[in-house]
DNA sequence: ATAGTATTTGGTCAAACGTCCAAGGCGATC
DNA sequence: GATCGCCTTGGACGTTTGACCAAATACTAT
């Protein structure tokens, strides 16, 4: 049972993050409290302002590296399918384990929120979200995709989008809109009604 | 200056319903209090559980009229246009006069994020998404697409998170991801490279 | 053993919170 | 002018909040 201060501390921080992760899908950004956090991780609610500066910077950090481990695992689908358009799709369908309600979900978007009024949460989740879109948009542009930058920012728009309707239509489902989905990542270009303003780049 | 008492009060529900609606995006939902909520409107925040059960139902009445009001204009949108192709395309510039991070477009979301957390305003958000859904998946019925209601459910996705998406990336804009949101429009069926499972319907 | 360092506790503090209510204001009606 | 009903005020109430700190505890190094 040697268990060194520092080892206790790191662990006590880490149940704080954990805490943080649950309780700001669950009860919503401004409404997780010192106090609630402190009893979810199985501490005392004064040991919050010892390992970090602010209730703030505990959600920010929680907030932060939760939405970067999923990314993360949504990167890898993309990295492991044999074309863009598979791994589009195969994001899709991991994105349906998740149903508009539970933690997971919410956290995504409470941190979107939160990140309008906390300008150094929203520089550290501009950067997570352009690598993310980075990588989609290589990966697109390997394939040959005639717009691979609006596409990239539509599928991640749509997926947004989609997490957050869930909770209301429960009807929505991945392969519900999956043939949907692959027109926009398809190669070839669908035939234009209007040919009026084509100039665009990039 | 004959002002009936029940003019004013008129005049005093107004304005704090006014004050939600703009607090609700600034603050966030759950930071709007009732005191700054009265302050905005310019009365004593007693008025407040005179006019209201409690904050929650004002926030609820306030978020339901500003979305419905909202989903009106898109609406009226649609039915303008030759077709839903077009009027699809004209509700997404529509959508560019909001930056993603002004008070009308956090509304939106936080509306959203309260639903999952409150019964009523969850049925009221339903109700109106549902019927919202139902006139796009007409539209796009009558103008012969093959998947309506799929594609129905994609735009609304894609639209509130490109309202999400664009409070972080600034270079999302209408004209950037318009053509492509037309593959998803068109009537015309894109080429399928997988016939694996083709099976469904409606 | 002793001194030293890191972690944890338990409590205090002022401020802000939602809700409630007795009292007052004020135009309409008799 | 008195009465009535709706609207509005200003303050009270009991909680909860983020932050802070001195003391207590647990482990490490000497």
């Amino acid at each position: 049972m040697g268990e060194t201060s520092i080892e206790r501390g790191r662990s006590a921080r880490a149940r704080l993050l954990a805490a943080a992760r649950e309780l700001i899908g669950e009860l919503g950004w401004n409404a997780v409290s010192t106090r609630t956090l402190a009893e979810r991780a199985g501490v005392r609610s004064g040991l919050v302002h010892y390992h970090f500066d602010s209730l703030q910077a505990l959600l920010r950090h929680a907030a932060l590296a939760e939405v970067q481990r999923m990314l993360d695992g949504t990167s890898a689908l993309l990295a492991e399918a044999t074309s863009p358009s598979d791994g589009v799709e195969r994001m899709l369908f991991d994105l349906d384990q998740y149903n508009g309600a539970d933690p997971a979900s919410l956290l995504f978007v409470e941190t979107y929120l939160a990140a309008t009024r906390d300008h150094e949460l929203r520089r550290g989740m501009s950067a997570l979200v352009a690598d993310f879109r980075c990588a989609l948009t290589e990966a697109l542009t390997r394939s040959g995709h005639p717009r691979p930058q609006a596409a990239a920012s539509m599928v991640m728009a749509l997926f947004d989008g989609f997490v957050l309707h869930k909770g209301l239509d429960q009807g929505l489902s991945a392969e519900h809109i999956a043939p949907l989905l692959r027109r926009i990542t398809d190669t070839e270009e669908v035939r234009n009604t209007n040919t009026e303003e084509d100039g665009e780049q990039r």
